[in-house]
RNA sequence: GCCCGGGUGGCGCAAUUGGCAGCGCAACCGAUUUGUAAUCGGUAGGUUAGGGGUUCGAGUCCCCUCCCGGGCUCCA
């Protein structure tokens, strides 16, 4: 609640901004609410005036299980709300459980939320005793403040309420406990959070719950395990992937493929070193803001070297090792190299955050700003390509700004700052590309172009992100020469594609549920001979496939053609060959396709060109 | 890194107030020779994450470390 109450603040009139800022909640209508026609609202503003409703109630409830409870702040959320307490001990299950069965109590008693409006005097000593909300309070302009009172419970509040507690739903469900800094900053206390799921109808509630079953499902840590694709050994270390043999078939097939695009878009493929000297991280700037992210100092012989973090400064060394004219540029440098980066322990997650991570990146080294929103351009269409050729739709572009105020996180250079996020937004514009914009969210040296996807679990992640640098090739004072003679500086955009392998390939596992196309399948086809008398027609027939380099195994083993067929069911393969007497008969397979579907004897030869054409043209369904 | 919750054969799980570490699947061996989602029988597999403590006795209680999960923070 730091908006001033009653009057005009910025944010009031940015309703999509305000849900996660608003701290206690509330719509800035009205000083003093009214009666509210809950039915005439919109169903999101409906739904969370019940979702902040719901979290007076359950610091309600809070307040009578531990009298010393001091309270954060009870916004709604997309689906449904939390609310911070600093508490004298920890929550448990149990907690969780008594307090949602008092809320339910709380709610059957419709109780009505009566605003009142307070001097902040009188706030300041009615709230003597909680010194998060004196923290708010603190920030509030003079004049009135508000605070809601419901049953005997009472909180400093902007408002956003339904009428009583009995417009509250009861198909609400306490989720989990959290812990979060205050305000959402390390330097401050953690609370302990609470949060609730709640929805309008039971059945919404079901829904939901039914979507977290889902993405239980499709969590890539599970699929990956099952399918044998990559593992994470404490031996080698947390974050540190080790690719199966399955997994690391998938990681092959994506790495020829993006490649082989580069190629044809005019990228140089180099290879840097993983390992360099300290010193050209200073000289870049990524030692200052980035050092306790990169793995520790290598000592010897009074050398320091550190495992690369990125390798943008190799690149520079690629451009720096010949003079250039302007009839060359744009050069395009790429790379598929490893990357170190000491995550936090507890940022990381499978294969999605790891420390050790293999980036599809390139630097295209510009002339100018035209040359700049060219390549901009023609990196979104590759993207655009890529990701539409993987079937991926989850996604969204995000324009992500510096922060003017920022000295401490932003190179502080207003025109540069300018004329790279126009660069940006213009060529979003032109291509018709969707964007939103976010400020304080570029790269501590320029604007960026962020690919922002939707996890199965619904968690927010940056796949790739495009990049306008003017600010290394300062650092690192690189030139080319014009067409007038003299020397220029040229400008850098940093670009990936496909991400790291890691997180794409967990993105994918999720996305396809493990049922990888064709092209992607680390064993494409399994022949099952129905009897020992099959085997050898079954070596034939997997012979002849593997002649055209697919991916195919002979199940021989000493068990029924039902059970073999279950197996790789489950192992999701895309294709099996069923041979009997029959089909060895007629050079001829019965062909099952993973949907289930059985196609019945055809000749090998069709089998084949079927699987070559799939593969080849990267169908994404048989 | 911080808060909370976890860690039992390869995987999924069980084990009463502290009292003989078990089950299913997988693996291996044998029998069976099978027509579109599990044939039958047998065998082997464990310092209960690691270390320390309490106890006659610890998977179980206490402490430390490591790792995993849900959040928070961070993400060049």
């Amino acid at each position: 609640m730091a908006e001033k109450l009653g009057g005009t603040t910025e944010r009031a009139s940015r309703p999509s901004g305000w849900r996660r800022d608003c701290l206690s909640g509330g719509f800035m209508s009205e000083l003093i609410e009214s009666h509210a026609d809950l039915a005439s609202l919109s169903k999101e503003e409906r739904l969370a005036r019940m979702r902040h409703s719901a979290a007076h109630v359950l610091a309600e409830a809070m307040v009578e299980l531990m009298p010393g409870a001091e309270l954060g702040i009870g916004p709604p959320i997309d689906t449904g709300f939390y609310y911070d307490f600093r508490l004298p001990r920890p929550l448990t299950n149990e907690d969780l459980a008594w307090l949602e069965e008092r809320m339910r109590q709380s709610i059957a008693g419709h109780h009505p939320f009566q605003m009142a409006s307070i001097t902040k005097a009188e706030a300041a000593e009615h709230w003597k005793d909680q010194p998060f909300k004196l923290d708010l309070l603190s920030e509030l302009d003079e004049g009135n403040v508000t605070q809601c009172t419901h049953a005997h419970f009472t909180d400093l509040c902007r408002g956003g309420h339904v009428n009583d507690t009995g417009d509250i739903p009861q198909s609400f469900k306490l989720m989990s406990i959290a812990g979060a800094y205050w305000r959402g900053s390390e330097k401050n206390p953690q609370l302990q959070r609470v949060y609730g799921a709640l929805f309008e109808t039971a059945e919404d509630l079901a829904a939901y719950e039914e979507h977290l079953e889902e993405a239980r499902r499709r969590d890539h840590r599970r699929i990956g395990r099952e399918l044998e694709l990559f593992e994470l050994v404490d031996e080698i270390g947390p974050g540190h992937v080790v690719w199966l043999p399955a997994g690391a078939t998938i990681r092959r097939e994506l790495s020829r493929w993006i490649e082989d695009l580069e190629i044809e878009q005019g990228y140089l493929h180099v290879h840097t070193p993983n390992v360099a000297k300290r010193e050209l991280y200073v000289r870049s700037g990524h030692w200052d803001h980035y050092q306790d992210a990169m793995y520790p100092i290598m000592e010897r012989d009074g050398e320091e070297y550190v495992l690369r973090p990125m390798n943008c400064p190799s690149h520079i060394m690629v451009y720096e090792a010949a003079q250039h004219s302007y009839r060359e540029l744009p050069i395009r440098i790429a790379e598929l190299g490893d990357m170190h980066r000491w995550e936090k322990s507890g940022e990381l997650t499978g294969m999605s955050r790891v420390r050790i991570m293999t980036l599809n990146d390139a630097h295209i080294f510009c002339a100018d700003t035209d040359q700049v929103a060219l390549e901009v351009e023609n990196v979104l269409r590759l993207m655009e390509h890529v990701y539409g050729v993987l079937g991926l739709k989850n996604y969204s572009y995000r324009l992500s700004l510096g922060d003017p105020d920022d000295h401490e996180k932003y190179v502080d250079n207003p025109p540069m700052w300018a004329k790279g996020e126009d660069l940006l937004r213009r060529v979003l514009t032109r291509v018709g590309l969707p964007f939103t914009e976010a400020k304080g969210e570029a790269a501590f040296y320029g604007p960026k172009i962020d690919v922002q996807f939707e996890t199965a679990a619904g968690k927010d992640e940056t796949l790739v992100t495009v990049q306008v640098d003017f600010h290394l090739p300062n650092q690192f004072g690189l030139e080319y020469i014009g067409e007038d003679g003299a020397r220029h500086q040229p400008i850098i955009v940093h670009r990936g594609v496909i991400s790291t392998l890691e997180r794409m390939v967990a993105l994918l596992i999720e996305e396809y549920e493990g049922n990888f196309p064709l092209w992607l399948a680390p064993t494409q086809a399994v022949v099952i001979p129905i009897a020992d008398r099959h085997v050898a027609y079954a070596e034939e027939v997997a012979a002849e496939l593997r002649a055209r380099r697919l991916r195919v195994t002979v199940d021989s083993r000493n068990e029924r053609m039902q059970a073999k067929i279950r197996d790789h069911q489950l192992k999701k393969i895309p294709y099996m060959l069923v041979v009997g007497d029959r089909e060895a008969e007629a050079n001829a397979a019965a062909l099952r396709v993973r949907g289930g579907e059985n196609l019945g004897a055809i000749p090998v030869a069709d089998i084949l060109a079927r699987l070559v054409t799939e593969r080849d043209t990267r169908a994404l369904v048989p």
